[in-house]
DNA sequence: TTGAAAGCGCTAACAC
DNA sequence: GTGTTAGCGCTTTCAA
């Protein structure tokens, strides 16, 4: 059944009187029919139909406190979200799980500076019984909207900001990841190995250079070896140049994400560099650009839709737990990282 | 002030308390301050920022029948969505124009082939105030929920299923831009000239090929010429392998997005011919890819953010005239398309 | 097993 | 200007 925009949508009212019963039964029928006799049941599931019956959601969770939604904020620029593969690969792991447990996902996006104001506002309205929130910077102030909404929060990446000790989060050993890449690269008879690092007030980033340190050789440590791709394409791009100009004599590169690495490659070509014969590269994902790299990119993979999963049942685990439930309470989840060794390095 | 998860936030009638008024006057101040006394406005906004008021929208919107949020229906797999950077900009438009009008931007992903039940249900519960929705296919289950739910819709592109005759869309004159594409290749010479299509069942990739058979000389028609690329860059660099295997001789191809562009790109380096020298490229979309690529891609401009904000707009004026508005209806909006002269054709 | 009634938090007449 | 009051559509005791 079809409603013209100006009629208004039948109510529970509606139902109850052309089913010829009480509105606490099409209620009952409506959230699962328990403990109403089948034929009235019956009766009740038809008049739905037949009007075309949806529950309002406002006034449902009016009194519920509940809305069946989970808010995903995205904080970075949607130039960002929407070029790199990592977003929506996560995206997509939440989003399945999120509908296996009927929950609807909201995907908030800020695109102002001051656009944290509106989430803030938005989470504290109530419209979404938790929040995920990934890829955060230090100093972000989106967690402290969390926070302040009260709402039960998983966070996509371990927090690097004080007072984050008891946040949840999931994370990939990135640490352990980078020191595989630098050791592969060593092993492989590298001996000046440069790395293109991701924004380092991101402890993904962070961690990924750390890892660097551990497993390069500290007798060959040279700050002019490290450059900052920002984790885009064309930073990698960028960070590439500059290591060239300031080390030309490097022969391979860790280089943080498969996204900045697809750019680092078109960066060593134009410099006529081969891959990998003079330099040696490794990637860090393993999405979809890492197969496609011409050579095809050796690269550390990590499961980011397995993270997206586990970060919405997490939460809805949380959720299922109620406020109150310290029993049982969910801890961070650390997923580790191996390395797939491809061609590039 | 930060609400403990447990502790319930503070409501109207706590406000009122503090401030020594009545709910009505809390609720004039919070919505404008418009007919209250200066002082006592002041008096109210103390007490709301003391007790970290915001209003519950359920209870708001179970009144005013308004969300204040508008919803975005995303029915391509995220794979593509995330992965063509035309969504993106789309979006961006989108996200820019409603957030001047203070609308929020609900993203909704349908994952599952069943996903667009769920989608339907949660239209008609009225958790949004209107409908946005792009890169629909002929058969797409999705318009008829959004018709179903009695919200105000615009499309993102010309619609192309039964029954649409009266919806409101955005869309670019695809067929002039085909036109324009093919025109150039002709222009420069070339005289075997094939296309990469998106899929048919959308009407901007039917309309390309349409405008290129206007602009084709019809003495050289060949539909070993026409290769279907789905709008993937993997779907591009296919499609093109199976142009030249269908026909060697091929010396130009207009290919309907930048996206499948870059894969063409790849299997003619690949089978070693060389464009624009062997063969010219023309692309579709002018977004980041087409000036990455390698030779930087001559491609038809389509100004998709604004596209994006336009489709905002004629939502957002759809939803200020009210439902019953007939005078100042606004119409579908198309937009120019415009050749933009590279290097690869 | 079913119904009556209270109330979720808010806005909008309407009265003062 | 400000307060009183009646719902918005739903769930949920509590009685029957």
């Amino acid at each position: 059944m079809v409603h013209a925009s100006n009629e208004r949508r039948p109510t529970l009212e509606a139902v109850a009187a052309r089913a010829g019963v009480s509105r606490a039964t099409v209620s009952r029928v409506v959230n699962g029919g328990a403990g109403v006799r089948g034929e009235v049941r019956e009766r009740v599931r038809r008049a739905v139909t037949d009007l075309g019956y949806v529950p309002n959601s406002a006034a449902r969770s009016l009194v519920t406190r509940r809305t069946g939604a989970v808010a995903v904020v995205i904080a970075e620029p949607e130039t960002r979200v929407f070029a790199d593969p990592f977003f929506g690969r996560q995206l997509r792991g939440i989003s399945r799980e999120l509908s296996a447990a009927d929950t609807q996902l909201l995907l908030l996006l800020q695109e102002t500076r001051a656009g944290h104001e509106r989430i803030g506002r938005y989470l504290s309205a109530g419209h979404a019984d938790g929040v995920l929130m990934f890829s955060l910077h230090r100093d972000d102030p989106l967690p402290a909207m969390a926070e302040a909404s009260g709402l039960p929060t998983v966070y996509g990446g371990r927090p690097g900001w004080a007072g984050a000790e008891r946040a949840l989060y999931v994370d990939t050993d990135n640490r352990d990841g980078a020191r595989q890449a630098v050791r592969h690269l060593r092993a492989r008879g590298r001996r000046r190995i440069a790395v293109i690092t991701g924004p380092l007030d991101q402890t993904s980033a962070q961690d990924r250079l750390d890892g660097y340190r551990d497993a390069l050789d500290p007798a060959t440590a040279d700050p002019r070896l490290i450059a900052d791709g920002g984790f885009t394409a064309q930073g990698g791009e960028r960070a590439m140049a500059e290591l060239l100009a300031a080390a030309p004599d490097l022969d391979g590169v860790f280089v943080c994400s498969d996204l900045m690495a697809s750019g680092a490659l078109r960066t060593l070509r134009a410099h006529g560099r081969r891959v990998p014969e003079d330099v040696g590269v490794v990637g860090y994902d393993d999405l979809d650009p890492a197969a496609w790299t011409d050579p095809p990119l050796t690269t550390v993979r990590q499961d980011v839709e397995e993270m997206g999963r586990l970060m919405a049942r997490l939460l809805l685990r949380r959720l299922a737990a109620g406020p109150g439930a310290a029993r049982d309470e969910p801890a961070p989840v650390v997923t580790p990282a191996t390395l797939v060794v491809r061609e590039s390095g």
